[in-house]
DNA sequence: TATTCTTACTTGACTGAGCAAGTAATAATG
DNA sequence: CATTATTACTTGCTCAGTCAAGTAAGAATA
């Protein structure tokens, strides 16, 4: 018994399309984050930030922006940054042309800890995603991501506006 | 292989495409996990499982089997079928063959449940994911996806093998 | 200048996931 | 048949993330 009673656009060669997609939705970001938690207890999403303010002029940027960067909500980058604050690799101080803003500031430390996991995640990147595609592919996969990335943006208007909401409350 | 040798790999179009890819594998779970969750509270986990029970037979499956089609871990899965056993939508029982095993059916209002959740979720990947493409990308999203798991699943020695821990304590 | 936004975070309560340590039932072994 | 091992979960602990409710500073307005 298969559930194609209304819209069954998801059979054949879309849902092969589809389950394909969603088991690497499904396994590529842990299998990213692995190398990194396992030789530095550091989240794809720490090295992130990490890397950013890197980046940075003076390796200081505001949490708004980095949360940008970081494809955020600031109260979890705000979290984020506590810890690896708390691990002595940033450290935040008020902004003196903006009593609101946040700095945050790569240390030392953490500049070393950024040196020392970019080649680590890079290599991972490369044999999970790079080098698995053929150069055509590399160039697929780029514009596949960015049409998704639009859909994306035009489907949230759920976020945005308030669509037609079932009132089974 | 010139790519295995050196992390610098990271830049031009290999980034670019690398970084379409990791905006995709940030925002795209949470948008197809929204309708669902907006119109019947439910994620698109355990929407899943439902729909995995939906086509069992006899809508009953074991938890080990049920966490396989989950690609879920057996721990995950006893708690989230604990939530929708609590809303009335499957029901556990101890499988009469093997006093170990337990058995999770899909009651009539689960069945309904996802009978009323297929359309949307359907949509969603269709909006999001299939529409967007062209037929000759929806073919390419499946090679590349296909390669990417092969990737995984040969990197995945951290998982199985040895995992060596770093000496950095 | 005082009052009312608005911005830029931070934090408390709550939820979901992972890991490890149970628990109970079955299988294997001597 | 008793003992030990294995299987199939379940659950306690902890942690990361979300949402909503603070808090504090700057901007806008009267």
């Amino acid at each position: 018994m298969t559930y194609s009673s209304v819209p069954n656009l998801l059979k054949g060669d879309n849902l092969t399309s589809w389950a394909a997609l969603a088991t690497v939705l499904e396994w590529l970001p842990a299998a990213l984050d692995a190398p990194l938690v396992r030789d530095f207890d550091l989240t794809h999403f720490e090295y992130g930030i990490l890397f950013a303010l890197a980046d940075a002029p003076n390796q200081t940027l505001g949490m708004t922006v980095l949360a940008g960067y970081a494809n955020s909500s600031l109260s979890r980058l705000s979290r984020a940054v506590s810890r690896i604050e708390g691990r002595g690799w940033v450290q935040r101080s008020r902004d003196p042309l903006d009593g609101r803003s946040t700095l945050a500031s790569l240390t030392e430390a953490g500049l070393a800890m950024v040196e020392k996991a970019t080649p680590v995640h890079s290599r991972t990147v490369t044999k999970l995603v790079l080098e698995p595609l053929t150069t055509a592919q590399r160039g697929q996969l780029r514009d596949i991501s960015l049409r998704i990335q639009h859909a994306i943006r035009e489907q949230e208007s759920w976020r945005t506006i308030s669509t037609h909401s079932s009132d089974t409350d």
